[in-house]
DNA sequence: CTAATAGTGTCTCTGAGACAGTATCTA
DNA sequence: TAGATACTGTCTCAGAGACACTATTAG
């Protein structure tokens, strides 16, 4: 239940209890709010990610986030507000409308009790999946943020200690079995772009393995979901859409097959009737422009190919 | 980033900061660990529930949980540790082997300000798939702990005030989007099966929705994960096990599909080469029995009798 | 015996993927 | 013009579901 027995429960008349009821009297736990900000840039998956200027992990990137404000805001609402504070995202109208536009879901809890070295924190995670958005203004919200290609981020599960102080290193955050199945891909840094500058070579906290988790969802999500739309722009084609797939699964998908599946798929895209004023960049037809459609899900889905070494 | 700009970070030295930081400086949440617990009992799917005995809601019926202990436990292990508490499953050796064979994964976070009316109580929920188990003896933990068949709980949204104080009715706890989709099934209590006494009408704090969200989770679970053999014995039979999809699902099955296509996915089921001693109580043959394999994920799905509807 | 059930065979339809082919565009 | 790309046609194969059928058991 929700909250019972810890301050024992007397329970006759309610308010009195509320009243005689101090919250302060128990060993606290802080709730902060982190969020795996995914977004397409040059056909490939970036993440955004804040330069840590304090202990611990000083120098080193996270995730955005931080705490709920006790009281005042739902979790959603938290995330939403972190979310448009890194981004720079508010304040105008024009702001409103693209993080209007953002997907945003709840991905898990983390609770070890070792991954923060002050306290026990508690770190509920969001995954959101944006179009394409400008860079973070500096100084927009103290910190540095910067979106990152995930393919030059190691995402291995963090070993030795935590810098600066004496806390053995985070095993893992939480979930015993995960959602999207085990969390059996700490994938190695991959070798290719390197495109903000020097590799970030580990994030601070269990962040590797949030965004590990976040991307396992994301890569499960655009299978039986049409949230992949959500990387584009209101109109786009489909082989920007192939290309959003192809990113965020880093398989190459047959460009006739997949055309023709897309289609298939009822309330998935609807098509404006026009096409893009030029062909591709290095040539082709013009390609038709469609939005998102009112499907919530995709039947059929959308299966990637298979991998028979994840089934077991 | 999982805990800063909070306890101003001053930042220099890290061990100074951690001795001059002090965590009940500011405003506190609680946070809890809530188990939707099913379990198959008579063919139909059931789920435990604690009678309140303090307010709020008292009398009401609760999902079994409680505090996380800060800086002692993960959140994995405050479930179980609440589920063998509120089973009555600790102690004994084959009490701790009935655990071991639970599965358990987090559901998902809630975290509306208002969900208590004590304070701001985020609930990290888990989900629990266990075999038939007995009644939890009473006394076993304070509460009165049964297992409730899920047909007979209203499942809509709490309306109205929390009993006995001026709080606002709960909206929805958290989850902008949810994980297995949208939420659009508040299940309208249905008609048959009151076995456990009268019905409760309707569940404490927001556990209505986070049993819905529960149940969503499950019915899709089963789908690309092994897990409805969780609900089973060690030993099983192909209709004991489709059986199991009938009462998630709430679907009925053709027998002969069903068995082809479990034998058809590679590491379902393992033969153990026995039969069952009898056939079934109405007649038939015996039934071959089987050990869940070593599948994670099936391939192919069981996918769900299409349901246009729940598409859009 | 009768009725129900376990398990198999078979047919049809849908959808995935491989491959080919045409039209259209960039450079 | 050369080469790449958008999009369509077609073939094959796997799998889902409908239906039929046999064998085995309870009552």
């Amino acid at each position: 239940m929700a909250a019972e027995q810890r301050p024992a429960d007397t329970g006759t008349d309610e308010s009195a209890w509320l009243a005689a009821y101090d919250p302060r009297a128990y060993t606290p736990v802080a709730v902060t709010v982190d969020v795996v900000a995914l977004t397409l840039r040059h056909g490939s998956l970036h993440v955004l990610l804040v330069e840590r200027a304090a202990p611990p992990y000083q120098g080193a990137w996270a995730l955005p986030g931080g705490f709920l404000r006790a009281g005042k805001e739902d979790l959603d609402e938290a995330a939403v507000r972190e979310l448009a504070e890194e981004t720079g995202l508010h304040g105008t109208a024009d702001a409103e409308a693209a993080l209007s536009r953002i997907h945003l879901e709840q991905l898990g809890t983390y609770g070890n009790p070792d991954r923060d070295p002050r306290m026990h924190v508690v770190s509920v995670a969001y995954l959101a999946f944006a179009p394409d958005l400008p860079d973070p203004e500096a100084g927009s919200d103290a910190a540095t943020a910067a979106w990152h290609p995930v393919t030059a981020l190691d995402l291995r599960p963090r070993s030795g200690r935590s810098p600066a102080t004496g806390v053995p290193a985070d095993t893992h955050g939480g979930g015993v079995g995960g959602h999207t199945g085990p969390a059996t891909e700490p994938t190695v840094a991959a070798p290719h772009a390197a495109e903000t500058g020097p590799a970030p070579t580990a994030l601070a906290f269990d962040h590797a393995r949030i965004l590990a988790d976040g991307l396992d969802r994301a890569r499960a999500k655009i299978e039986y979901s049409p949230l992949a739309t959500a990387f584009l722009q209101h109109d786009f084609t489909i082989p920007e859409l192939r290309a959003v797939y192809e990113a965020v699964w880093d398989e190459r998908l047959h460009p006739g097959n997949f055309h023709r599946k897309v289609l298939s798929v009822p309330g998935f895209v609807d098509s404006t009737g026009t096409t893009t004023e030029r062909g591709g960049t290095r040539g082709g037809p013009r390609a038709r422009t469609y939005r998102a459609g009112d499907a919530r899900l995709l039947h059929p889905a959308l299966l990637r190919p298979t991998r028979e070494d994840e089934i077991r």
